[in-house]
DNA sequence: ACGTTTGGGCCAATCGTTTGGGTAGAATGT
DNA sequence: ACATTCTACCCAAACGATTGGCCCAAACGT
């Protein structure tokens, strides 16, 4: 009941069913209550919202985007969906765009500068409004060629150039890790910086790094290795560190995942996190506390990132002027942080 | 250069511009290779090509869905993006529905009936062709109501009554994960089983509980706790199963991430996973393997489970008749799986 | 020589909404 | 009493693409 399985209802089917001209009903059901009055008679008013949820009438999108060549569609560019982080950043943009009554397409890149083109396009060519990127490369080439193109867009998770976008404050978090570390006295620190094209990495392994210079430390190139954001990356970045003769006293891996696959080569070698040697995350996703040795972290918002992306955009299409946005992080102190010895 | 800025390029923009009338263009542009032959000379359709990626045109989609009434659209409902899980089944469909030129929304629903309701139809609102559930209540009420409303849909993940599903064969996943438990001496196992009204838990247990009743030993209902799937639920419920005078010698939590949480759970209990107690997953996510101890689990093919189940429906779409479909899990053993004392 | 086919396109309706203009009649102002 | 202002609507032109017809001229068949 309520909705016809048969003939989708329009505008159309109630006007003429209440002897109206279509505009007539568009007018009453579309606008603000303040106009609806202007539009019609309070009684007709209320036959037509009457019959309209009787017959459970659902405009037509794609009508109303032809028309109005608005689309209400946001597409967002990730790398990858499987990455916990970037899904719960999208969970915010996607919450916050029902809130706003837009709809949006999500595509993985894989971080792949032609599947970001392809995809790119393919969501253009669906006429998206604007566009979120959870996938900027810091050299920023290719948004500025959508910039161009007049795409509205606000990045997320990562910064690049001068384009708006909505991250957590990762040199500073890389801050709070070189703090944190150099407090438990350790005096010869590795990163697992990340890939080279990430803003994400960058910045925290610039924090930390700067700050240990200003302890009048310094981090070597040779401690400092770049990595996939995933567990396999830190694994892989983590082999790498320890293959020499003096391994580092604590690891900073720039994402939490990487920090598990640092774990896990650690354990190959024999060393345990949080015991031989301190392990630090970043993003504190579920399981960084659940780990058997709970990992030390920086907390990242990474919700509120999505949510506070999707508003900038939405402030944006309105023609706003918008800024970029640095949430602040937290270091979140656990039992895989030990002392130096 | 290629897409001009200005005024978004259409067919009546290439017809004037080639002195054609817009329906030609149409056909040929459209039209496959065959039928483009009978709808202009060899040279006409040669020149309309040739301006219209000079001209970068893109068909506008909402035209399209209008006059065609499809919209290549597909919605896709999960309950949660930020489960690896579920985000890798999405990146499945994902990649299966580019290369057939669909689209696709995804909406978290957190496995709330209210959100699957107000989800539903806002994805329905958008006109799309067909949908994809990824949170499947097994007793399959809700989808009976929007098989009624005529909306074609697959599930994944889940099964619920008998409506289609691509699913991984979950009942075989537990039988294999008892036959290796019994190998190992265990005659006191215990399951963190997830929600009960998903059938992943359900089948994952039922298909432990029964091998264990034909080797002659039966797991009782205590050792049997509900949990959410997430890494939390799996530690509360481990909590609870280990609040008993004599615990368990084996645990199966039917997640990776309630193993993740069982791991930490024990862990508070002074325990050791792998150790102490021997652990078992499912899904062999990334994780399992890089764990300090690593996680003996079963493979589900995540991301094939996607695949198909947007082929599935795509089928469906196309008027064939389709059936659900299992696929084969396969046992992964590695440290946390100890034999019993 | 004349009817038929075919090649190559054009015409126009249609999908469902939105929106800048009417307009007829009633109410109001002076 | 007559001009003016509302009220409460209706009209029709878009927005872009698709598609069943239709049509003219050239080619073909016999």
């Amino acid at each position: 009941m309520g909705t016809q399985r048969s003939r989708p209802v329009t505008l159309r089917t109630i006007a003429d069913q209440l002897g109206l001209h279509v505009s007539t009903v568009s007018r009453v059901l579309h606008a603000k209550p303040d106009e609806s009055l202007r539009a019609a008679s309070t009684s007709t008013v209320e036959r037509i919202r009457r019959l309209a949820d009787e017959l459970g009438y659902q405009p037509n999108p794609h009508a109303t985007s032809l028309r109005t060549r608005r689309s209400n569609l946001v597409g967002v560019l990730v790398p990858r969906l499987s990455d916990m982080v970037l899904a719960t950043i999208y969970e915010g943009i996607e919450e916050a765009a029902a809130e706003h009554g837009l709809s949006t397409f999500v595509a993985n890149t894989g971080d792949r500068p032609e599947a970001q083109r392809t995809r790119t396009n393919m969501v253009i060519g669906r006429r998206v409004d604007g566009m979120i990127f959870g996938d900027a490369y810091v050299d920023g080439r290719f948004l500025d060629e959508v910039a161009g193109r007049g795409i509205p867009f606000v990045l997320v998770s990562r910064t690049a150039g001068a384009h708006p976008s909505v991250t957590c404050d990762d040199y500073l978090g890389g801050r709070l890790v070189a703090e944190h570390l150099l407090e438990l006295g350790h005096r010869d620190v590795a990163v697992v910086a990340g890939e080279p094209y990430a803003s994400t990495g960058i910045d925290r392994t610039a924090g930390l790094v700067d700050r240990y210079r200003e302890a009048g430390l310094s981090v070597p190139a040779d401690r400092i290795a770049q990595s996939r954001f995933d567990v396999s990356g830190g694994h892989a970045a983590t082999a790498r560190l320890l293959d020499t003769p003096n391994p580092p006293t604590a690891i900073f891996a720039v994402n939490d995942f990487a920090a598990i696959g640092a774990i896990g080569a650690l354990r190959n070698q024999g060393l345990r996190a949080g015991d031989d040697v301190a392990v630090v995350g970043f993003n504190d996703t579920p399981l960084a506390a659940e780990l058997p040795v709970p990992l030390t972290t920086v907390r990242s918002p990474m919700l509120d990132m999505g949510r506070e992306g999707l508003r900038t955009l939405v402030r944006l299409l309105e023609g706003e002027a918008v800024e970029s946005k640095r949430l602040r992080p937290e270091l979140i102190v656990r039992a895989s942080s030990v002392p130096s010895p």
